[in-house]
RNA sequence: GCCGCAUUCGUCUAGAGGCCCAGGACACCGCCCUCUCAAGGCGGAGAUCACCGGUUCGAAUCCGGUAUGCGGUACCA
């Protein structure tokens, strides 16, 4: 085991999000690659967002993808393991107490009585005046006689961190050498809630001290808040982790991927069928390439293969195309025994549902998996290929689109649902006799 | 506005000074295979490497500027 420590910190405010799963991706591969430790974070310190639902579904997608990580939570509301931990935030409150306390006991942070009123009318000032927003430093300098009479008025008092004069610098593993003034930081900025409760740059940089991360793998979202988490390490007297920032995924019309505009959580694509190993392989190559012309391989090829120094520097579009014709790929090449049991899930859905009369049995379904994977024998598959089943089949009849599922899905209310239900396909299992414009349909999904 | 990052076919990308009048994949088109549709095979179309200068015998690759896009700029994460 070497001494790289990497981490993936979701915040359970929502379903697993695309760019989350990829980010958790690059993160595993990273330690995998470097025999490292990959582990799991929760910052649920957002408590009125934060559910145990989306925890429970952020980490079942986690392991869906075939993710796993050493230290950190394994179930939902269960108890974590590993040797830094607690590793949710919501169990870490006496450590940012503790923190805060030192960065004030040493004057590197200090109260802040502002209202947020006060705030807001300074930002509209400084609108007004084409300024840039930036805290007017107010509470820098406050003497203890008028702290005093702040708090005589009840006022309570926020903590903000002192930002230095300076430039800061960094090698980001991906782009290179990033310079930001600190003039450009927008002044001294918050780090306890007046209501006592730590603010994301304050719990990121403690935890990633305290747990001993060595490199943080993240959005580039995040690249402008560098400085901030370097300049608290520095007043913590921590050592600085390696930064780097991946390429944002983004919606066709190329700003950041949303829920808006695309379909963002992963859950609605395992209910469309989509393999695992399909979207790890699509999410690996989406960003990343291996520098030769592999493209469909295995989480462990990945591992093998990864190297940040192929990480793309530009953002890029969410193909959703690619991503079925990589489903597809892998279908046709997975064991017969492992897609009836994929399957399974989906026909019982299928049967809650009333759309078909009983679970076909194995023998059936096999019966009819030459179909999909007959394509795999007359074929030679790239160098890359894991392809084994040469000759698998003979009668050539596979489904239109490469999706494993039932012809609707267990989630409701999804476009693809919609579109199946228009379909003259739709809910095509046979209910007497075998009819074979019938089971050709069946089960995947036409479109 | 300010700061930062980015910019190779529609999309994902290869490319680290001559191998590139730019390669692969998805999508698209055509042909072949075929009882239909797919899958697969073969082929095609698709990128003045954002633009302008510079360095060099030689630049997609190095440097500078411009433009455009995106991200950040919270008592959100």
């Amino acid at each position: 085991m070497s001494d790289i420590r990497v981490r993936i910190a979701p915040s359970p405010t929502g379903p697993l999000h695309i760019g989350t799963a990829r980010t958790a991706l690059f993160n595993y591969l990273f330690a995998r690659h470097n025999d490292g430790t990959f582990m799991v974070r929760l910052e649920d310190t957002d408590v009125v967002r934060s559910s145990i639902a989306y925890e429970k579904d952020i980490l079942d997608g986690l392991h869906w993808l075939g993710l796993t990580w050493d230290e950190g939570p394994d179930v939902a509301g269960d108890a974590d393991h590993g040797a830094f931990g607690p590793y949710r935030q919501m169990e870490r409150l006496p450590i940012y107490r503790e923190a805060a306390a030192r960065l004030l006991a040493a004057d590197l942070a200090y109260p802040c009585y502002c209202t947020p009123e006060d705030l807001e009318a300074d930002r509209r000032r400084r609108e007004a005046a084409h300024q840039p927003p930036r805290y007017s430093g107010r509470c820098a300098r406050l003497t203890p006689a008028e702290r005093a009479a702040f708090e005589a008025e009840g006022r309570v008092a926020a903590l903000r961190f002192r930002v230095p004069d300076g430039v800061i610098s960094f090698d980001d593993m991906i782009r290179g050498r990033v310079e930001i003034d600190t003039a450009n930081l927008g002044g001294d900025f918050v780090i306890v809630r007046a209501d006592g409760t730590p603010l994301y740059h304050f719990t990121v940089v403690i935890d990633d001290a305290a747990m001993r991360i060595s490199h943080v793998i993240r959005g580039e979202d995040h690249l402008s808040n560098t400085p901030k988490h370097i300049l608290l390490f520095r007043a913590l007297g921590e050592a600085e982790p390696a930064f780097g920032h991946l390429p944002l995924i983004l919606n066709p019309d190329r700003t950041k991927m949303s829920k808006r505009k695309s379909q963002t959580a992963i859950g609605d694509y395992i209910a469309e069928g989509f393999v695992r190993e399909a979207m790890v392989n699509y999410l690996a190559l989406l960003g990343w390439s291996t520098g030769t012309e592999e493209e469909v391989l295995s989480l462990e090829a990945l591992v093998e293969r990864f190297d940040v120094a192929h990480v793309q520097k530009a953002g890029a579009v969410f193909d959703r195309e690619r991503l079925e014709w990589l489903n597809g790929q892998w279908i046709r090449r997975m064991p017969p025994d492992e897609v009836i049991d994929r399957l399974r899930p989906f026909l019982e859905a299928e049967l809650a549902a009333g759309r078909i009369d009983r679970i076909p049995t194995d023998e059936e379904i096999r019966a009819l998996l030459p179909v999909i994977s007959a394509s795999c024998s007359s074929t030679r598959w790239p160098s890359t290929s894991r392809c084994s089943r040469r000759n698998a089949g003979t009668s050539p009849r596979p489904r239109r689109r490469s999706r494993l599922r039932a012809p609707s899905s267990p989630r409701s209310g999804t476009s693809a649902t919609r579109r199946m239900s228009s379909s003259p396909h739709s809910g095509a299992w046979p209910r007497s006799g075998a009819g074979r414009r019938a089971t050709c349909s069946w089960p995947f999904a036409w479109r």
